[in-house]
DNA sequence: CAATTGTGAGATAACGATAATGATTATTCT
DNA sequence: AGAATAATCATTATCGTTATCTCACAATTG
């Protein structure tokens, strides 16, 4: 183990009651504004501490406390708008209640998952937030023994018996297909990512209930189409749009001619639109197109695309404020689960 | 101070020297990997840890050894996608180096700023990345009296004297701006964000450079529009394309057609090809648009535009790198100011 | 005026690990 | 067999706080 430099070391409160003459005892109640010193002596000592430059330190106040003040967080990545509006958004929340957020990334993978949650139990967190990778997993077990409180955000772990928020997909997707299905679709298909998560298959689901309340017959084979899973968790090299154009050109090559898409991700309507401007198929003349997310660029698209305002903040904000309950004791025993139903955002894609 | 509920309190190094029948610093030593144990003996006492799911206490742990493998990263917001790939690359290398990342966001605010890096202080961490607010700022040097090490990323702060890594913006800009009068523009106006930041004066001095290399005069009345600053920190609440759009609506309606646009941000392009196409200016027969940023929607833009690929990872990687020197001891004393200069993606926004 | 209460402070013991020392036992080499 | 080496134990110290208990002394009370 190479040594620390740290430059002069650091005045503990040995040193500081040394100065003031008095024990570091009284010292430490002086500070932490604990009774038993006089007014005087408070005043005196903090301004001591303060010319000295005394700051208390962490590591030995945690062991005696048991806590660190430390909220974990652990999501897939922090290039999906949803899930670095939703960090930052704890991060504010954590802040005002006075604790710091480690930040832990998991990249859909199941071993990095496994990996970040030893890391958040080493680190001797207070709490934890968490999109789980997958559905059924064992992983988050020992979090459960080891006490710690969680709550899960955007996928759900039933089994687990632990809090959950998250956007309503099923509302939100039938929103959004219903949307398409009133102005006069008559045969829309999905374009959703080609992953197992529980977010995706309730789309789906919610995208089935929608057609067959209006009447209309779902088939995978024609309804559904998928679009390879990421590649990359950096803003700076998301290929989702061109996988999604390949997917769509692909389709309209095969001849299939819907009149609307209701697409998982914002990003695949850019792939869709060059694929169907390619083949001068115009929107929303010929097809409408609803988007999932409400990204900066949607308005800026042509036709700006209708999408949906999905509630990150709403949902990062309520799970924050559950788990400070559970990490200060104020919270009952219910197990809470709430679905944020998302907000149409109609534009021209799918006016007509 | 309320009690922290943990469900049974978690095994300690003497509850399973305890069970094993042996020293707790025998145990220390076989699950640390230090010498002096047995490879039977190291096995064993794994296997019991692992069995009792004992997890070594942090909190002692740091307290004796003066570090809790923690990096802290502070930076404006996660929403900009420069930020939000450089926190993951800094996740991603501290994690293989056996840190974890502490994050904090100040939001572009110097208040924010100084309370995040009291935080970061009182956090214990073993060393600190962080892309200052503002360029002259005494708020630093706390963190350099506490001796925990520094390395700054994105904006420099000279007086400080500490490493710093960051995209070339000079060269960026030059490239950028060099890349349109190549290709016959005479009259360009760079489009940037109305911020103090040594970034932003970086660029317009080099955008001044270029100009005055091809023989044509910078009048920061003609060449120069200013954006307002972001109001929002969130992705989903992103307003930059439509900030732009005025300012860019604005000099057009006023008669002013220039024959290219270099812009600071890709966002700006957004909102600047809705103006122009407004009003019927075509890019890029009328008018050439370089963008910033190789944000993932640009190759979909109509016409694909031309931008700047930004070196984030490489910068986050160096800048990772460096701080794990400092804190593991093994830097050299030198003062490490490293630019990188980005990649100029052509498309077809400047293509004559 | 003795008994009681309250207050400011000190002494000491946690918290849970790591680290160093010296002693003791078991194992291996010459 | 004797020496060298390795494995282990017991003990004590340390890290820098906070918490609990105790005590001295002053102020208050009947």
């Amino acid at each position: 183990m190479a040594e620390t430099s740290r430059g002069r070391r650091q005045p503990t409160l040995q040193d500081l009651a040394k100065v003031v003459g008095l024990t570091a005892n009284t010292i430490s109640r002086a500070l932490n504004d604990r009774p038993g010193v006089s007014a005087t002596t408070r005043a005196l000592i903090k301004a001591e501490a303060e010319r000295l430059g005394y700051v208390p330190n962490v590591h030995a106040r945690s062991l005696v406390l048991g806590s660190r003040k430390t909220i974990g967080v652990i999501v897939s990545n922090i290039s999906n708008p949803f899930f670095s509006d939703l960090v930052s958004e704890v991060e504010l929340q954590a802040q005002h209640a006075g604790y710091t957020v480690l930040l832990l990334l998991s990249y859909e993978s199941a071993e990095r998952e496994r990996d970040a949650i030893d890391r958040a139990l080493r680190s001797g967190l207070d709490g934890l937030i968490a999109a789980p990778v997958q559905e059924r997993s064992t992983a988050w077990t020992p979090v459960i023994k080891a006490g710690i409180p969680l709550v899960l955000v955007s996928r759900e772990l039933p089994e687990l018996g632990v809090d959950f928020y998250s956007t309503d997909n099923d509302a939100g997707i039938q929103l959004a297909t219903d949307a398409v299905l009133a102005r006069g679709a008559k045969d829309v298909v999905l374009l959703d990512e080609d992953m197992p998560f529980s977010t995706i298959r309730l789309r789906t689901e919610g995208f089935r209930h929608s057609l067959e309340r209006h009447g209309l017959t779902f088939d995978p084979r024609n309804n559904v189409a998928l679009v390879p899973p990421a590649r990359s968790f950096r803003v700076s090299q998301s290929w989702h749009a061109d996988d999604a154009y390949r997917v769509a050109a692909d389709l309209l090559d095969r001849g299939r001619r819907p009149d609307a898409f209701v697409v998982g991700d914002d990003y695949y309507a850019l792939g869709l639109y060059r694929a169907l401007r390619e083949r001068d198929i115009r929107i929303p003349e010929h097809v409408m197109v609803m988007g999932w997310g409400n990204l900066p660029f949607t308005r800026f698209m042509e036709p700006p695309l209708s999408t949906l305002l999905l509630p990150f903040e709403e949902v990062a904000r309520r799970a924050t404020r559950r788990l400070l309950d559970h990490i200060q004791g104020t919270a009952d025993g219910r197990i809470v689960t709430e679905r944020i139903v998302p907000e149409l955002a109609i534009r021209a894609s799918t006016t007509r």
